[in-house]
DNA sequence: CTTGCGGTTGACGCGACGTCAAGATCTAAC
DNA sequence: GTTAGATCTTGACGTCGCGTCAACCGCAAG
C-alpha cells in the first residue's frame, strides 16, 4: 500500500512543493521512486510526515526536527531548548510592544503626555553649571556663550525643541532595553556630539564629563527624569561609552 | 564635512555591508561619491541614518521605513499599524508557548498527568454501542470482532497505548488552536483512518458518523474529555472535515 | 491525434544583511 | 618612486521554508 504525491496532499494537506522540499533537504524521503521519477510514499513515511508536522506546528526548524526523528535526540529536551527561545522571544516582543506604544504616544503628542519645551526648561538655571565650565574650558565657555547670545529667540526655542526630541527618542531606546553600544544609540549620540560641535569640539574626556554632569543632581537631571525615568543615568552611559569607544583613539577595535 | 564608511561605521556601529545594502536598495544614498568610488556621507544623511536605526529598532521593515521617510508618511499610523502586528505575532507566541510547554509536560510523563491507558479504560464499557453498530453495519462489526478476537493481550495492550498517544496529539493540536483543516491535523486524522483499516475501510458518511459517535455522552467521550476538555468535539469536527474534504470524492477543490 | 491531468526538474524570490573573494585605491613609510 | 598595508569597492552565495512560475514528460480518455 503506497500513496502518490497528490493522495498525500490530499490527506495532509501538504503541498507537493513541500513534499520535494522536504525530499530535497532528506528529511522525508519517499518509499520508492518509480521508473517515471514519481514520487511514492508508504505507511512508515506517512507517520514520519506525521512527526514532522507536529514538530513543526509546535514551531520548531526543519533542521532541528531532523534531529529529532534521526538521532533520535531527545524530543523532550528539544522541546524545553525549544521553549525557552520561544520565551526569550515573547519577552523581546513584550518590551518591543511597550516601547512602539510609547513611541506612539508621544508621536501623538496626546496632551497628556506632551512635553512643551518651555514648560520642560520652566525653572531652569544653569548658573550653576557656569562657574565650573567657564574655569575647566574657558575658551570653550566662551565661545559657546558667543553663540548662545548670538541666537534669536526663536533659534533658542528650535534648540530646546530640538534637545526635547532627542530626549524623547533617547527614551524610546532606554525603554527597548537596547544596549548603550548599539548602532542606533550610537548613531543618536553622534547626532549630539554632531550638534555641540557647532559650539565647540569636545575630546573624548570632555564629551563623558558632560555625560556625567547631565547625571548629577541638579536641574538638568531633573530635565531629563520629567521626560523619562532613568534618562539621565542612561544617556550618560551611552555618552561615555561613546567616548571611550568612538573619540578616544585606542578606544576602537 | 563629510564622513566615510569607517567614520560612519565608528560613529554609529552599522557595518559597511549595511550602509552598502541600504544604498543598493536606495534606502540611504550617500551625499556623493568620489572619484574612486568610495561613498561620503553627509550631515543630512547620518540624520537619516539615525532614523532609520531607530525605526528598524522599533521593529519596521526597510520598506516600510522608506515608504515613512520617503512619502513623508504619517509615522504615527504606520507605527499603528505595526504595533497591531507586533501584538498579534505575541498571541501567537503565547498559545504556541503554552502548547509546547503542556506538549513537554505530557511527554515527561510526570506521574501527575501521566495518563495510564488501563485507568483511562477503566470502566470502559462499549457494549452500549455494540448493538448499534451490529444492526448498522452487520458486516464490519463481523471483522472488527474477529480482529479483536485474535489479538493477544500485549497487542490489546499496544493498541490502547497507541490511541492515548494520539489523543495527546490532538490534545496538542487543540490547544495550539490549530484549525481542523491544517496539514498537521489532517495528517493525524488520516493515520487515525488508515488504523482503522487494518478493520475496515470507513467510507466518508461511516467516519463522519464515528467522530460523531466518539463525542456523543457516554464512555467514548468521557475517554476523550479526560485527557483534555474539549478534546471530543474537536476530534469530532477534524474527522467530519476530513470525511467531507478529503474521503468524499466530491468534496476537493 | 489531441487534450488534459498529474507529475517532474530547475530557478527565482522573499528580508536583511553576513561572509568570503578578488580587485581597486589611498596613505605612509622607505 | 616604490611598496606594503589599510581601506574600500563590487559581485556573489548563504540563510529559512517553501510559493510561484516555466517548461517539459508520460499516460489515459475522447
Amino acid at each position: 500500500m503506497s500513496w502518490s504525491v497528490s493522495e498525500v496532499r490530499r490527506m495532509s494537506g501538504v503541498t507537493s512543493r513541500t513534499l520535494r522540499h522536504y525530499h530535497h533537504i532528506g528529511l522525508l524521503e519517499p518509499e520508492d521512486v518509480d521508473p517515471g521519477g514519481r514520487r511514492r510514499y508508504g505507511r512508515r513515511e506517512l507517520r514520519r510526515l506525521q512527526r514532522i508536522l507536529l514538530l513543526r506546528e509546535l514551531g520548531l526548524g526543519l533542521a532541528e526536527i531532523r534531529r529529532v526523528l534521526d538521532d533520535e535526540r531527545d524530543e523532550v529536551t528539544a522541546l524545553r531548548g525549544h521553549l525557552s527561545t520561544l520565551e526569550a522571544e515573547r519577552g523581546r516582543l513584550d518590551t518591543l510592544i511597550e516601547t512602539v506604544r510609547r513611541t506612539v504616544d508621544a508621536l501623538e503628542g496626546d496632551d497628556v503626555n506632551a512635553i512643551r519645551p518651555e514648560e520642560l526648561f520652566e525653572g531652569f538655571d544653569a548658573g550653576r553649571y557656569e562657574e565650573r565650565a567657564r574655569s575647566t574650558w574657558p575658551e570653550q565657555w566662551e565661545r559657546a556663550r558667543a553663540a548662545t547670545e548670538e541666537m534669536s529667540p526663536e533659534e533658542a526655542d528650535r534648540m530646546r525643541a530640538e534637545a526635547v526630541e532627542r530626549m524623547e527618542r533617547m527614551a524610546a531606546h532606554l525603554r527597548a532595553g537596547t544596549p548603550v553600544d548599539d548602532p542606533a544609540v550610537r548613531a543618536e549620540v553622534a547626532d549630539l556630539h554632531r550638534g555641540l560641535t557647532r559650539m565647540w569640539t569636545p575630546d573624548a574626556a570632555a564629551f563623558a564629563h558632560l555625560g556625567r554632569v547631565y547625571a548629577e543632581e541638579g536641574p538638568w537631571r531633573e530635565v531629563h527624569e520629567k521626560v523619562a525615568p532613568g534618562l539621565a543615568d542612561y544617556q550618560r552611559a551611552a555618552m561615555e561609552d561613546y567616548a571611550h569607544h568612538v573619540l578616544a583613539e585606542d578606544g576602537e577595535r
